[in-house]
DNA sequence: CTGTTAGCGCTTTCAT
DNA sequence: ATGAAAGCGCTAACAG
């Protein structure tokens, strides 16, 4: 008589599997599956009662369901991706964890990864992130390499965009225009006396809010007649966005050196204003007396600092719900075997008028 | 004679399976699978022409390989996770970078949670993780729910748990002690001449490694005999780890009002240590002169305003790596059938001294 | 409410 | 260097 040898490498881990418990319990594997995924109180399912025993034996024999082979089987993954630039920002940080809310609410997981401002890093990131075949996809920015675009249109699962409102978008857009934003806060400033308005922003177009951002300066600047003979207005870009606050400083040494009748500041965001802010107590600058200085975001720092930074307020953790939502109204159409037509949500933001204008 | 009847739901996407692509070609699955993974030159394969010929009918067919079949037929799910607290520090995210060189160097990819400082977040996602099957997973701090401990050992894969030395460690360990980090501070204070030393913090220890640091701040101030009658020292806690900029700046004037005397006061992470410091501009009070300031982490603020912020600075990057490259020799030992002894390894820390004190 | 029967698309193992 | 057979652990579909 033949004996079946045993697995050739041995399991390095456990090897309890549903069929395991159903023996235990003296049921079907069936019956273990219908109790672990018991889909609201109406479904049908198993009675109450064995429910709970067989949890209880999934729990004393440790017994943690194989995700592979139930997304290989049911061809659902059960998670969704979301792209950040950055794992050290309070904006995107909140954004994610409206997202992480509205998504894990409905049994999704949302598994994350991080670009690093870079797009090359975004599409490899897509790559991998669809052969897990995840349900739906999350996007910061509107600005891919036209593989991620592509590979995403042919994947044909729910994308969407968010922090900004591209022209063209892969499928839902929310977010808000960075560039109005930032005009609005030139007009404020204007509106406060200030005529000699400059903008502090990295060297490339990596950070695409960024570039959005110094476009809607020049724009509200050419509009309010304040060029004063320079092209695009008085501009500083000084280091690889995402900028640091250091970076804004030496920009700042180099805006004065260039421009001394400046007489304030608009910064791509919070942090490098912050670091202008740390360089004109440095220089024994009075702010706003001297130079006055507008940032980007609400970061904490510039609630927190002395004196507090004026900026513009985004609702971030509205983003990430928005963006959870609606992609999850995308996914249960797609269960369901329809398309949900592109949307797009427009967020809003506000000028946070504070001490240092 | 019967027809196989179409599959019930038609598929969304693409059709087109490994299968297919043999049958174009003309040979079998198992040669199509060897092409498409091809492990290194010498590795046992097909001909290069043929090769050619299978990796062009994919391009054309539009076939891409189902990872999630891969997965699950090979039992190798190709990714590690990583938790990490928050999405809004510059520790981790520098410590996240380190462990993704590391990792992505061999063909894995990382796929990152947030805990939220919070251990049944964590315990939820080592769950959900495990479901995927990874290949290691990367824990930040030594600090878990027992269900997260047992989930983990059961798992059978390789841990590393990083920023800290925990006493029973669920695998190998990539970190240092915090205790003693913050205690070389308050030496380090002490021998500058303070003596009336406080400890600003949060009210639990749901960040244990902010209840570490205030364990360390007792424990030097009693061997520097500086307790001064106090039990412990002149701790204030204020508000849920991790506690904020503007808490730092609350725990301040809590701390002046209960004890006049206090010269220093040490902050359990260098965001509250820039609380402390606005506050402390906002009330007119000189630094180092009326107090001094020392924080942890070496943040970005800290470094920047003005004064900079005497801290602990630590090898973030370099925790990062070390794990990773850890967690690489294990999975390595685990998929030849060995495991790994746990290991321990010590990164190095330093007092960075500035300004503030 | 529960059980049975067939696979999901790929890789492992063993032949050739 | 290539092929054939046998699953990996689960769920869809249908039957009771």
């Amino acid at each position: 008589m033949t004996v079946p040898k045993p697995p050739a490498s041995p399991r390095t881990g456990r090897a309890v599997t549903m069929a395991d418990v159903a023996a235990q319990v003296g049921v079907s594997k069936m019956t273990v599956s219908r109790a672990l995924n018991r889909s609201g109180s109406s479904g049908r399912s198993t009675s109450e009662a064995l429910r709970q025993r067989i949890l209880a034996a999934c729990e004393q024999m440790g017994y943690v369901i194989d995700q592979t082979a139930r997304t290989f089987s049911s061809q659902r993954s059960g998670f969704v991706a979301a792209l950040i630039p950055s794992l050290n920002n309070s904006n995107f940080s909140e954004t994610t964890q409206g997202l992480t809310a509205a998504v894990e609410a409905s049994g999704l997981q949302l598994l994350l990864g991080y670009t690093d401002y870079r797009v090359d890093t975004e599409e490899r990131l897509v790559t991998a992130m669809l052969s897990r075949r995840p349900e739906g996809v999350v996007l910061t920015g509107g600005s891919h390499t036209t593989a991620t675009r592509s590979r995403l249109q042919a994947a044909g699962i729910p994308v969407v965009e968010t922090w900004d409102l591209p022209a063209a978008p892969i499928g839902h857009t929310v977010g808000f225009s960075n560039a109005e934003a930032t005009a609005a806060l030139v007009r404020h400033l204007h509106a406060k006396g200030y005529r000699h308005i400059a903008f502090i922003g990295g060297t490339s177009n990596r950070d695409t809010r960024g570039a959005d951002r110094r476009r809607g300066y020049s724009e509200a600047m050419r509009a309010l007649g304040l060029l004063h003979g320079t092209p695009e207005g008085r501009i500083i870009s000084f280091g690889q966005p995402p900028i640091t606050m250091a970076q804004g400083g030496e920009a700042l040494l180099q805006l004065v050196r260039q421009w001394p009748e400046v007489d304030a500041v608009v910064c791509v965001s919070d942090l490098s204003a912050f670091g202008v802010l740390a360089e004109c107590q440095r220089q024994g600058w009075a702010v706003p007396g001297r130079i006055a200085i507008a940032g980007f975001g609400d970061f904490e720092v510039a609630r927190t600092c002395h004196p507090r930074i004026t900026t513009v307020a985004v609702d971030c953790a509205g983003i990430g719900r928005a963006a959870g939502e609606l992609l999850l109204r995308a996914i249960d159409a797609a269960r369901a075997g329809a398309r949900l037509p592109a949307e797009t949500v427009l967020i809003p933001f506000s000028i946070m008028q504070r001490e240092s204008t």
